[in-house]
DNA sequence: GCAAAAGTGTTGGGCCTACACCCATGA
DNA sequence: TCATGGGTGTAGGCCCAACACTTTTGC
């Protein structure tokens, strides 16, 4: 009995948010060009979720995160075994991708100022990408981060998100470019401060965001307590 | 490397509609109380997705089935070896439950009447059970149960669900009753009739009922060109 | 004829959408 | 002073929830 579960991995998709866009972290492999999302193995004695969480805190090197599992995939060839082992073979000796296998899906909501990105061995850089310059990406990896994004997006539209993508501190055009750029569409600023006031789950503080070119916005923070609340509830509604 | 996939399983939660009562199609093993869900394991040559639709074949003789993949348990102790190998002891021989396993949990929507119970090697009988009145089951089973149907309802509420749970020719009362029974609260006849009908789903016939005591009710039919376009808007919401 | 279930309309309130102008700031 | 982005209110329509009586049928 190895160490880990055979045939089976996770993979992460994991989402911050920075200068007005969604971005997603990806690895970069040793000595290529080619992209992956970070993933790994689960270990015999850690459940699916904790191997999630070490693989994210490995690659961040947060810990308190926001993670949820959103599908496990597991067709009988994801992807093309001759065009990976093409692609790495002068990192990879051989048949390490001989057995199919089936891989559980997490996505996670992270702070971006807060990553310290971490490549793991095979890999040589580990850095945020726009989602929409995302490149082809190894394995079945773009098609795992799509599902990801539109299962994100799915729970965006009922229930609250931002408390694990923007800081501590932050201002209503903020929490809307993180809206639109995660649903991917415009929204009116009046009907979208409305919205999001009725559900109290933020409180505007009694500062301003200095030092911006043009008027100076409003700073807002999370009610951690109402918030909650609303995350149960399964209130508010985008479409 | 044997034939199956290793340390992963799956198990069905099979949803029929009969009687105005939501049920689940569970399985009794031989020579004892105890109830499970059909579950079975991957075989390398087949996606988990028609793993799940062969145990489904296999436990209802059904072939054009609804199926969802809703979430993958993977706790390293899902549940006590001890009292399963205890309750089971007159059955399996020993270490079968050695290994952890992580399994992926499908739910299917069938057709109460077209549906032929079927036992496996371990169980004498296939039987529906009244969604409330669901025993203690083996393994981790309730616990997959009530996901399941918490994702249902989660999906019923904005999705149409009824084409694959309710007869070819049914009337609104029946399809009342199945809303009422997967959310498990009672809905105004004339706000659900509207709603209904509203989207274009369904089609009245120029059909009664017979053979009712009391007042005979109209029959109706998807329309399923509609009922298509619909679950792709994500239309329809009940709360 | 009686008991049981089916069928049916209206009203009020809340929520969502659409829409445009003034204000504050840094350059 | 100007350019840029932030901040704000109203009106119309739609959808939802609440609510009760009449009709039909089998017995």
């Amino acid at each position: 009995m190895s160490d880990i579960i055979p045939q089976l991995s996770l993979d992460c998709v994991i989402f911050g948010f920075h200068d007005s866009t969604l971005k997603v972290l990806l690895l970069k492999w040793k000595n290529s060009e080619e992209y992956s999302l970070p993933g790994g193995f689960i270990k015999q004695s850690e459940s699916i979720d904790a191997a999630a969480v070490r693989v994210l805190n490995e690659r961040t090197a947060l810990d308190k995160i926001f993670l949820r599992q959103f599908h496990t995939f597991g067709k009988v060839r994801r992807y093309d075994n001759d065009v990976i082992r093409q692609k790495l073979s002068h990192l990879i000796e051989e048949p390490i991708f001989h057995e199919r296998v089936v891989s559980v899906g997490y996505y996670a909501l992270v702070d971006y100022e807060k990553v310290f990105p971490n490549p793991d061995i095979f890999t040589e850089k580990c850095e945020w990408v726009d989602i929409d310059e995302v490149p082809e990406l190894l394995f079945d990896h773009n098609e795992i981060l799509n599902k990801g994004l539109k299962s994100l997006r799915l729970e965006l539209s009922f229930q609250p998100v931002g408390l694990n993508l923007l800081p501590d501190k932050f201002t209503m055009p903020d929490m809307q470019r993180m809206y639109e750029s995660i649903l991917g569409k415009k929204i009116d600023p009046r009907n979208f401060q409305k919205k999001i006031l009725k559900t109290g789950i933020v409180i505007r503080l009694d500062e301003v965001k200095k030092g911006v070119a043009h008027k100076s916005p409003y700073l807002y923070q999370f009610d951690e307590k109402r918030y909650k609340e609303v995350l149960e509830e399964g209130g508010l509604f985008f479409s």
